[in-house]
DNA sequence: CTGAAAGCGCTTACAG
DNA sequence: CTGAAAGCGCTTACAG
């Protein structure tokens, strides 16, 4: 099958190719009814841009770019990011943009795809995950001039785009949550002590127990796998002033916590509260269900996405506050049992 | 920041753009000593081709499409997907192709997405997904002779290259598994039934199970999600002759399913022996681990994007045979107890 | 409102 | 081995 072209529509049309992409692009230059006329004749015979073509003339690829930074087997078992991409493309391709994916290494690789991408003109900007403390991805987006939006903040983003939630307020609100219920030995089972969001929530934690006069706040490190997560609450739970509530910065800890917890004997709630953030459905899925900071994952996709696509089109950097995660209090949350 | 093109690197080499693309391309026409001048050039002024320029001028893309026709809640909670994405990614950029990514409602908007990717030369091939029975993708990607593989068959595929695992096997494997262990009823939550490799693990189950006296057997259908698992299981659960063991078609549906089992008061693998296919981190996290039927899903990915670029070379189709998923026994699984 | 033409940055026969 | 030129399929000032 031979692809049409511009030409094949404006012969058709009887008006000439320029006439034909000005009806196309939406643009004075043609009568409305000719314009009518030329996207039926479009539509008729399957025409659609070359978009190698356009890029090349037009001087815009109509294409994002995302890199992934994690391994595949962090990158399978965390919904996150297949909801966050669900929902970035759900709002580009409702505006004809394509989404180009690659999966990166570490940041000099990223940054060095960064610079392909921008030397090949393949995409017209780039949205950034998983933003850490002094990351070096930013000065090297500043310089390329690629319009980039940062999923994540705040702070810490240059003179870029970025969107955030207030991860420090939903934390503070978990464990106010917690203390109400009785509980005053609180541990927290981290992600990636270098990444941006696990500062802001250590900070948080750590301001709210001391507020609250919890001595006992204890912040572990892992790394968002299951088997880290594991370990790590295995440390925690045979400690001698055990924590009576953990909570994980992910899903995936957080159900291997439990796994671990149950193993070891204690009774989920009675003996120990859990609180997952990233509600997922995973967390929906064990026994009992978890309590969870969630939000809606594809909304925030969207929203990076639409404050990119703005910024393509010209207008000045914005940083956004998204929604707040919320608490949805299951099963793995009641007070402590008396001991 | 200005772009370079090969305009700059030609003159700062001192020879045409001519030159330079055939330097580029490892073609000949240049003499060795002035192609590496001309790379060191490129390398040093940061110099990669136009995507655009090139995709007009070769008419190739370099880009390869995968279009995903499953919900964002789906998508997020089975591995499979992003792992399989990243085994993709992983050999694409090693040849220097774009993975185009985009999410779709059902089959007919899939099929637009291809008319217009291939009329829009947005991508030089697609890979398919979730094949199923009498699937109208593969005539539709036949008529538009975009290069394709088929992640899914035997059989059903066309004239299209296709991969697949032998699921037949590995179910049959199962089964025999479980009969040795001493289990006679057996049930299995399957997942969409139109899909085709749920297809053929039914045909095998059925056969297995026929030939191996196993009267009881029984298969009930579900959607792959967690909530639908564990509402198949307790219907399992409930009957009068319940089973001593029951396979799930995903991992998702089979950990739903221990937690429903074990709210019934049921002791795994003592009651009830659970085996998931599709072994992922996810197996591992729960307790007791669940026995799984596990392969390289990124494994999978990279052999697939490799069979695509040799169609887009202009190779024949082929049809391959991947590995068989393997059975990995794990806590889940044990002779029933007797009653 | 329309047409003819230049130009985007490459590739690729075609002469030399 | 190299250079000049046409062409890929669009967009976009510039004349009419």
């Amino acid at each position: 099958m031979k692809r049409p072209t511009i030409a094949d529509v404006a012969r058709r049309a009887g008006v000439s190719k320029g006439a034909v992409s000005y009806a196309l692009n939406g643009q004075p230059g043609v009568s409305e009814a000719t314009r009518q006329r030329i996207l039926a004749i479009a539509t008729e015979i399957g025409f659609s841009r070359s978009s190698a073509a356009r890029a090349l003339s037009a001087a815009t690829a109509e294409a994002v770019g995302l890199a992934l930074c994690r391994p595949a087997r962090i990158l399978g078992i965390e919904p996150f990011f297949m909801e966050l991409i669900s929902g970035v493309e759900a709002e580009l391709s409702a505006r004809s943009y394509a989404l180009t994916l690659q999966v990166v290494a570490d940041h000099d690789a990223e940054i060095a795809v960064y610079r392909r991408w921008w030397a090949e003109r393949r995409v017209d900007g780039v949205l950034v995950c998983d933003l850490r403390t002094d990351d070096r991805r930013i000065p090297a987006l500043e310089q390329l001039q690629l319009p980039a939006v940062v999923i994540g903040g705040p702070g810490g983003t240059g003179e870029l785009s970025s969107l955030w939630s207030d991860d420090a307020a939903a934390l503070t609100e978990t464990v106010e949550y917690l203390v109400a219920l009785g509980h005053r030995r609180i541990a927290r089972v981290g992600g990636l002590p270098d990444l941006r969001h696990t500062e802001i929530r250590t900070d948080a934690f750590t301001a709210v127990c001391q507020r609250l006069g919890l001595v006992d706040a204890v912040t572990v490190w892992s790394d968002y796998t299951g088997e880290e997560g594991g370990r790590a609450t295995r440390r925690l739970l045979s400690s001698a002033q055990r924590p009576t509530a953990v909570i994980y910065d992910n899903d995936v800890m957080a159900i291997a916590g439990l796994s671990v917890a149950q193993e070891m004997g204690l009774t989920v709630p009675d003996d120990l509260s859990i609180v997952a953030w990233d509600d997922s459905p995973l967390c929906r899925l064990v026994h009992p269900p978890l309590t969870a900071l969630g939000r809606d994952v594809p909304a925030y996709g969207a929203h990076a996405a639409r404050q990119l696509l703005a910024v393509i089109a010209g207008q000045p950097a914005t940083r956004v506050q998204d929604e707040t995660p919320h608490l949805t209090p299951r099963g793995s949350t009641a007070p402590p049992r008396q001991r």
